[in-house]
DNA sequence: CAGCATCCTCGGCGATACTG
DNA sequence: CAGTATCGCCGAGGATGCTG
């Protein structure tokens, strides 16, 4: 039962405090950590969002426009599916049908999906406002590993 | 040079911002939504960001502090070395060493460090409130389309 | 046009053993 | 104790072809 053996004394505290936290949702098993990173923690979920909130798509049209934003490299229709799918089975994408043969289908940010682009788009744009740091970083530890 | 061909007429002015935006900073091939998952879009680094927001660490402890936070499953070693050296290069995480040999490392968060470990933390909080309308959401959905 | 099934590739990651 | 080297697994993701 001993809790954290060597983790240091005053950090017990907090760490005990997050698993908690991450414990509370789900069965033990779900941190919310693996949750987000279950969501955005792939190739093109965070693009789609974001491509997303610009308003509703027709499947071919989207594919377009991630291309258009992923240095003209497209998803597969294959991954585009399944991504739509996990998005919409956590509630954060609506597909709506119309039209039998050809289907007509068209996808749109729920609100709670508009919340979840919201937070990426956050986090892009952080890193798109430090990329001038990040690169300087880079460039100074490149240069001292190779002297 | 057409631009993108089956793009809605009212997406095409948006799209393009976005792509502009993401073309500004390194050599065309380096979206920031690129960018950031390659920095955050793994199994391990936004829960070491999150831990190490807590203060800094030696090497061993930071991997046990992981475990305790990953439903007890460890990071090995070679995965946190290769992490925090990613980290380190790119002006997140500083890494101070004190003795030869055994040798006594220890890592801490750069003022940038912290700045995207807020980030990080931010979509995790931001999950973490929504975890039952997402939980609901998905239930909804497996039991629609088991029927 | 949207979706599914199939096959295949490739790299992220873990396990282990070894150095300073 | 921290780091590196080597090996092998596995699953995310791409390509293609077929259906409604």
């Amino acid at each position: 039962m001993s809790a954290g053996e060597d983790i240091p004394e005053a950090y017990a505290a907090p760490i005990a405090a997050l698993a908690e936290e991450m414990a509370r949702h789900g069965r033990a098993r779900a941190a919310p950590v693996r949750e987000v990173m279950a969501l955005l923690g792939d190739r093109w979920t965070t693009l789609l969002l974001i491509v997303l909130s610009i308003g509703p798509w027709r499947h071919a049209a989207l594919r377009r426009a991630v291309a258009r934003l992923s240095a003209e490299q497209k998803i597969s229709q294959r991954m585009l599916t399944l991504k739509l799918r996990a998005l919409e089975r956590d509630g954060f994408v609506l597909r709506s049908i119309s039209g039998d043969v050809p289907p007509r289908v068209a996808y749109a940010l729920t609100p709670l999906g508009e919340g979840l682009a919201g937070q990426a788009r956050g986090v892009v744009d952080w890193v798109n406002a430090q990329a001038e740091a990040i690169h300087a970083a880079r460039a100074v530890f490149d240069a001292a590993e190779g002297d």
